[in-house]
DNA sequence: ATTCTTGCAAACCATTTGCACAAGG
DNA sequence: CCTTGTGCAAATGGTTTGCAAGAAT
């Protein structure tokens, strides 16, 4: 998965940011950190403080809120919201740009490439003057072949 | 704005839809599809609660909330979430296709186009044997030239 | 007549906030 | 020490749900 120096390299990435924005660098944020590049794919906040939790962590899902914001300021976490109330996260460094493609039937999320879309989002912050910062892309669709029976749940 | 034999257009979609679904064919459900064809932009539903109440409608919250979502189901609205915990929505019939770019620091919404955007969607689709819906890309970025002072609010 | 829809208000639930205590600088 | 960060619990607020009354078919 992740290497150890990678490891590294992502909590000192983290310590430069909170130097930087003078916010001090406790236990918990390292922990949530570590805990969220153990993760693969997507989770929610709930699913990280059940995570934790298990793990005999003394965390609150304040502090996981708060952390995780942190880490989308310094681009080590994306965020998604795949139409539903409830943010989803992921890890952000060193993962191939991807993008997201969602069964409207079934809400499974599948991953895809594909390096077009820098291009348009160069394109697009040329014109209007901006610095992209990152983005996200969901297409929405249904598969193909109708399987006899599908649930639909959401 | 919308011409007329347009909005009629929209009506038929909407009454084949009801009928196909055999769902009722309600004045509310008429009335909530006119109002949101009236309103350029984005909306959401709270705004378009009081938008409503206003003109002396006698409409409740819980069925904006279902007949919008008959709406995205038969193409006429898209949702959209822009990173904060409320859904925005737009009308979706015959508008040119655009993408939105949006500012980290002040929360302003840019839209823009790029015809590109259909040759990835045709190849992710295509690739897993999807049928695509519709799509949503949001791109992040901050203003190139800093003003002095900028207030953060989101 | 039957069943779906509606408005209203209460419930829900992800996220935010207030506060007293803990701990980083 | 001073101030920021934390856990906990309560508050918030967009969205959903339950229910009795009303309207579509």
């Amino acid at each position: 998965m992740t290497s150890n120096e990678t490891k590294e390299t992502i909590k000192k990435i983290f310590t430069d940011y909170l130097e930087k924005k003078g916010h001090r660098k406790t236990p918990e944020r390292y922990a949530i950190l570590d805990e969220i590049y153990n993760i693969n794919g997507h989770f929610d906040v709930e699913a990280l403080y059940i995570l934790m939790k298990r793990q005999n962590y003394r965390v609150s899902r304040a502090t996981i809120y708060n952390t995780i914001e942190l880490l989308i300021d310094c681009n080590l976490v994306v965020k998604h919201q795949f139409g539903k109330n409830m943010s989803q996260f992921e890890k952000a460094y060193h993962c191939i740009q991807h993008d997201h493609l969602i069964d409207i039937d079934t809400g499974a999320v599948i991953e895809f490439c594909d390096p077009r879309i820098q291009e348009i989002i160069n394109t697009a912050c040329e014109i209007n003057g901006f610095i992209p910062s990152y983005h996200s892309l969901y297409i929405y669709g249904r598969k193909k072949e109708l399987p006899e029976k599908r649930k639909k749940f959401y």
